[in-house]
DNA sequence: CTTTATGCAAATCTTTTGCACCTGA
DNA sequence: TCAGGTGCAAAAGATTTGCATAAAG
């Protein structure tokens, strides 16, 4: 396992969420955010990266739990798609996506690169938690 | 079966895109568009719907294959949302979504109830298809 | 008669759950 | 110690697939 320099920050961060810095919580988190640039994934892309060439893996339960505990602390974020996965992303700033049909890849598309001059009011009593764009493209 | 004066219709339809006016396809057109309003499903639930209170039901395989083929047709759009779940819309007009996370609602917004006054660029030798702009509320 | 669709069950895939064991505080 | 986490395997839920039968053209 690579000591990240960052673990005492990971491991901040997680008992700020009120979430227990375990090993696996932490070797997860280096490999999501110890990088220069965030990116998309699925959990089952993720289990398999994680316990590649490793002595001891994370459970896939585990990795699920995670997952679903990052994402409510806010360190992920669910990208809508079609069809039945979930994609998760660590780029968490409010942004945008292309979604390949044929390719099923994702590209983000910078915030400022859409622009909505016009939202519509939420229903009574609901507040909107975040809008996302999407545009399927094909060839 | 109510007997529909709009089956002419669908058995032109359906052959228009190069499908056989089967009678469990026709059963599902009327289903699905002999209706004021459009409206959103899972395929669970028009399972359901086609075949309560009938005598020869239409498999879910059928049912499957034909959201698929209607999909495919142009009959039916597939919505984006989180989870494990596909829902269709018998709206294929362009427009927009609430999810409302806590009922897993969807809800339409018409489409010039959003304005997008800045749009990217596709990706090289790539089309934009359609544009969804879906936004989560809660509570 | 030939092609395409249907029905059923089995298979697959993703995600969740139950529970015994382990671990961080 | 003890509440919370993990691992495993089983269960659940959604969708797909294979194949024999049936219906459409």
């Amino acid at each position: 396992m690579i000591i990240s320099h960052n673990l005492k920050m990971y491991v901040q961060k997680l008992r700020s969420s009120n979430l227990r810095p375990t090993k696996q919580r932490l070797k997860i988190c280096q490999f999501l955010f110890d990088r220069k640039k965030t990116f998309h994934f699925t959990v089952e892309a993720l289990n398999k990266k994680i316990n590649k060439n490793v002595a001891t893996k994370v459970s896939l339960a585990t990795i699920y739990n995670t997952v679903e505990a990052f994402t409510n602390a806010g360190y992920l974020k669910e990208i809508l798609t079609s069809k039945n996965k979930s994609y998760y992303d660590t780029n968490i700033k409010s942004h945008h996506h292309f979604y390949d049909e044929g390719s099923k890849e994702l590209t983000d598309i910078h915030y400022s690169q859409i622009k909505l001059s016009r939202v519509p009011v939420p229903p009574k009593g609901k507040k909107i938690k975040n809008l996302e764009v999407v545009i399927r493209i094909q060839k």
